[in-house]
DNA sequence: CAAATCACGCAACATATGTTGCGCACCTGT
DNA sequence: ACAGGTGCGCAACATATGTTGCGTGATTTG
């Protein structure tokens, strides 16, 4: 998105209509794409009428559309120069203001992520991805702290398979639904100290019936790490009250990514086109709600 | 240039038509041109019929110019990561293998963390926090890939404080609980495109209703952010099927961390000695459980 | 030196592009 | 309740695009 155009369309967008909105969202969002697509292709994609792509460059103070793509067109031309800026230029904050505070997790966040990208992570994915793969059903695991992260892989698989089950506590019950799984199914589970009673009786209790484990943990020596499973180990360390969760997260994005590779590309095609339609359904609000 | 294209030149040039070598000539001095200017344009500026620039393409093998041009957008639309990367030490791995894409996805998140550290980033979690720490009531919101997100401050939050209740739909109400709330309170939305409904909606009913929000979302642009609400402005492209949701989910917990930093020092310490205790209670498991 | 081949300008073609006018549906204000 | 206005889907428009067939002149080949 160019510089002025960001400008222009910041000023302007709130008092854009729905479907202009939903057209410069897209823009917004895909850059690049302006000048190297042509403006019917990009109105399909953005879910909107090629007209529209045009009123909105006209409202927005161009020409036409012609005029907004030369002025992407441009840009793009002498995008390169935009150097890394890579040089650690850590600003010069205390620790004991908010914003010091803020920065502390997020540059002790990006050293963990770096840290990740390991041939052992990089193996330990492969084996665990293979697992799910393999599994006839895969249990997914996590409370507390962990519970977001074992909600957002269950989540990420449900969309391209049926076999994912999420043990949440809800109720009461949840890891109940253990009780029916057998050897070919896997135990995704996910746990830092101090690891939750419940879990780690429920991973022994599995490793017992010979379940396959996946576990997602803080330490090589963590309980819910099984004999002949798989383990991603995570690190949990944090400037703040709470273990930091965010490498785990990832981890469980990347590993959910890669089964949902395995799947036939067909599963993924058809989802795209689901996502799109929901796309087209759910973003347009074309009246403020009546309250 | 393409990187093959440079190379397929460099062979078959000197066995090419005079008319041919002019036309690549201007190609190889102009590669930005090729996917930004239509070909008659760039026959026109190389001085060569267009038919030409089509015969070229064919010679060179490529199905037709439109082929051409396909290949040198796409090194145009990735064309400023690529020069991320090679400052970067990246382990040499093909994109189609599960490690492969593993890496891909981790080196994404990666620069997206270190992308977060902005000064804007940081004011806007200070007013975020300042934002939660005063309101009476703390709402949070967040379905589908943004739950997890939602989920985890709501957690986060619940260990600090009572003030925060979690919108989830289960059970079919959810959402009903912000009809207590007031502009005393804060409601805490988390969504990206695209965007759920529901959760529009009800950010809209909130706003209309003077209630303070919180949008933790993907673009300036998003239907999420208030007028005079706080936004926080996170990435979520990603090499998988799904949105990235890390960036939120870190930027969800440094708020969280925020927000308890603010609370009197006893609280965290007294949450210590809690954690303390439930670790030594939970971690330490005496014998296998029967089954 | 004739025949075959090749380069390439020209012009026509089908296509798809960006744009604009029309009309219906819905809101807004009097 | 009615007039005026607005959003926007639809469809047609003129245009410009990438491609291909044809013909002419040059170059090579036997």
């Amino acid at each position: 998105m160019t510089e002025s155009f960001a400008r222009i369309l910041a000023t302007r967008f709130d008092g854009l209509p729905a479907r202009m909105q939903q057209a410069a969202r897209w823009i917004a969002a895909h850059p690049r794409d302006v000048a190297l697509l042509s403006m019917r292709e990009q109105a399909r994609m953005a879910g909107v009428q090629p007209a529209t792509m045009t009123r909105l460059a006209q409202a927005l103070g161009y020409d036409g559309f012609e005029a907004l793509r030369a002025e992407h067109a441009a840009a793009l031309r002498q995008a390169p120069s935009r150097l890394a800026r890579q040089a650690d230029d850590r600003l010069p904050l205390h620790a004991d203001s908010a914003a010091g505070q803020a920065q502390e997790m997020l540059s002790v966040a990006q050293d963990q992520i770096t840290g990740l990208r390991t041939d052992e992570m990089l193996a330990a994915l492969s084996l665990a991805a293979d697992c799910l793969i393999k599994a006839r059903r895969i249990y997914v695991l996590g409370l507390r702290s962990s519970h977001a992260v074992a909600w957002h892989l269950h989540y990420a698989l449900s969309l391209v398979t049926d076999r994912a089950h999420l043990l949440d506590g809800v109720g009461g019950t949840g890891l109940d639904a253990l009780w029916h799984a057998g050897p070919e199914d896997v135990l995704f589970v996910c746990g830092v100290a101090p690891y939750t009673r419940a879990v780690v009786e429920a991973t022994l209790q599995a490793q017992a019936r010979n379940i396959q484990i996946v576990a997602l943990t803080d330490s090589r020596l963590s309980p819910l790490i099984a004999a002949q499973g798989v383990a991603l180990i995570v690190p949990t360390g944090s400037a703040s009250f709470l273990h930091a969760m965010t490498p785990a997260f990832l981890i469980a994005d990347t590993l959910a990514a890669l089964v949902a590779r395995a799947d036939d590309p067909g599963t993924l095609s058809r989802l795209e086109g689901l996502d799109r339609q929901l796309a087209a359904l759910n973003t347009y609000i074309s009246h403020p709600i009546e309250v």
